[in-house]
DNA sequence: GCTATATATCAATAATTCTTGATATTTGGA
DNA sequence: TCCAAATATCAAGAATTATTGATATATAGC
């Protein structure tokens, strides 16, 4: 990872549209979601939906794979998890103790991971 | 942490200054920076910067408190938290056994956690 | 109160980006 | 080969954003 993916990746999801893409496509896991599906899904117009597509393929957050007239997208877990050792990159000095309690809550929480008292539209 | 939050913290950090700042005040840790020694670090205008950390104030990246004549700014480590806990969310389905090792080499790595062949600039 | 230092705000220009209608490309099936 | 389905590309208008010079505000020291 460096600046320039860095800030490919982080203008991509800086935008509703392509934020709600890739947290649907995190939450559809490995199976992912064609393209067609995820315009449905976000009530969005097929070629605005492509065009953020392709940003977000672009910059490295979702993979798309052909199957026969469809693509299928997944997101892309370990592009997501070097943008965040870049962002966190020698975070409190290097020191371990002083960040590693930040990371207990942080994926694959099973429910209340946080207050929650503004939940995401 | 949701979506109107998550969009603003993003499009703060996608930018190249902001985000020069605020890889700067993570690696600063708690004792953080004033603004002139953060604008002169990186070779940034003083009323661009003020403009830059405000958007990074705002978005509730970096947090900042008058000291005398200058104001220190830190990075908060707890928001950046919150936004990645609200980009995974629900990542892997919820199987965290999943997911779990993407954690392994995330933070406070001390030397080798990528290959970095393209360093940042 | 006066001056210097540190940071913030303002207004305007320049640049970038998003969306959309129209159209093109690619693929599967008859 | 022809048609329909799925996705991509193009050009243009609208909207947003970044930077900058000038200026304003806030604080410290005298």
């Amino acid at each position: 990872m460096n600046k320039r993916d860095a800030i490919a990746a982080l203008n991509a999801l800086a935008q509703e549209t392509r934020l709600d893409v890739f947290r649907l496509l995190i939450r559809a896991g490995r199976e992912g979601m064609c393209a067609g599906e995820i315009a449905t899904a976000l009530g969005v117009r097929q070629n605005t939906m492509s065009a953020n597509l392709s940003v977000l393929a672009t910059a490295g957050l979702i993979r798309g794979q052909r199957q026969g007239r469809s693509i299928r997208y997944c997101a892309d877990i370990a592009a997501m998890r070097s943008l965040i050792a870049y962002l966190l990159e020698d975070c409190c000095g290097g020191k371990a103790s002083e960040c590693a309690p930040l990371l207990d809550t942080l994926i694959c929480f099973p429910a209340s991971h946080e207050n929650n008292r503004n939940p995401a539209s």
